[in-house]
DNA sequence: CCAGTATTCCAGCGATTTCTGGAATAATGG
DNA sequence: CCATTATTCCAGAAATCGCTGGAATACTGG
């Protein structure tokens, strides 16, 4: 009983968001947007492509309805289309860590992952947070802070950490986070946090996750007189 | 601050998968194994392709340690390598239907499957099976049936449906189901039961949807005597 | 050990994808 | 309306993918 040209159609949908997933380039996009509405040039930038190569592929991402666009001026912001699409991103990404062998052999590679870094999870972090407690740092780019990030956070970005040690309270201890499990900006900050001295740990998710769990998350720098 | 070559390699992880699910063909296995364990020629004969090409695909599956094999004798089974694949593949599938108004479209082209076909909910089934309000029939392959079914549920696969119509009671109402929300056996076993003036529902998801929503799954037809 | 069957390997081709660099388009600020 | 900037469109070249058909391999049952 072969299947129809009907269910074909279908699967050749189904297809459409798996080629859109099919390419590391775009892959790295999603990451990225997952963090919060980018310019084109700010993505390839980020994602260390050329500004051609990158709007390509977002127009790959846009042909799969997985983002779409908004026009200010002259510069053209891109982001996920709903959150469905960072829920399937993220499913993606830890079917792809419970799978592959070489996903968490690569992340062992980088030392820091394991008990190394005494992870904190997400609740414990909230209560710990609403107790004032611990200093939730944001060591990722600026503009992904702006875009959104963890309520009551603190942004230095990774490049900066070192000359703004000043900011930081000696005494509490300090739990860094970033895009994810899979991006080495906070290891890297626990790293130099704790080289100086500093009591720092790290943040097992990343923004995305704690967003969609529905915790609260803040925009831009306002409330900072 | 371009990432470094290391999270590139993650990336190119990740895409193993993605590219997993990039091909329609691939798919549409993955759909046949979610269903349950099959041999390579018989998911060739239900996907109608060829062998050579079938084993192909799913050579790519298992690259991307999506599926695994077992050997029983001069033949090979091909299943999924876990449950978290299978919740990937209804997450893609789900994800395809709500960003995709093509999806949409085809599946209302069938013309069957919106208030016409009265589907029924898992819980509503669940609770009405239990008090033999209903005979639950399942219309897929035999061999998909015997792979795994939902518990009491009577087999008549659809091309038999017209000639077993005797075997199922004229006065109880008939819950038709199969694959999956995307699957036309159950539509168009609905359709042949109401023009024999049965009393028939779609069942509104599949087996999958059954067996990971972690509902009484049985396996073969022992309890027959 | 041989014949038979199920599956995989392999070569080759046409189609698709990816990246690059240059040209075209769209909105802005004088 | 022109110069500027951000983005997209458009070839063209290299790499990859998908399908086919034929050969090779692996196991079974005699």
């Amino acid at each position: 009983m072969p299947d129809d040209s009907r269910s074909a159609e279908l699967f050749e949908q189904l297809a459409r968001i798996g080629k859109a997933v099919a390419s590391p380039r775009r892959i790295e996009l999603l990451d990225l947007l997952c963090q919060g509405e980018r310019g084109v040039e700010a993505l390839a930038r980020a994602a260390g492509m050329s500004v051609t190569n990158t709007s390509q592929h977002l127009q790959a991402l846009r042909e799969a309805r997985l983002v779409e666009t908004r026009r200010e001026g002259v510069r053209i912001h891109y982001r996920l289309a709903d959150d469905d699409v960072c829920r399937f991103f993220l499913s993606l990404r830890d079917l792809a860590r419970s799978r592959l062998a070489e996903v968490e052999r690569l992340l062992a590679g980088y030392l820091l992952d394991d008990g190394e870094l005494e992870p904190i999870g997400r609740d414990e972090l909230l209560e710990r947070a609403r107790r004032h407690d611990v200093v939730v740092l944001d060591v990722r780019p600026a503009e992904e802070y702006e875009a959104a990030h963890i309520a009551g956070a603190v942004s230095i970005p990774l490049g900066e950490l070192e000359h703004r040690l000043g900011e930081l309270p000696a005494r509490a201890e300090i739990v860094a986070y970033c895009r994810g499990p899979f991006c080495l900006l906070a290891p890297q900050a626990v790293e130099i946090l704790r080289e100086r001295g500093f009591r720092a740990r790290r943040f097992l998710d990343g923004l995305p996750e704690w967003r969609l769990a529905g915790l609260p998350v803040a925009t831009a720098t306002e409330g900072a007189p």
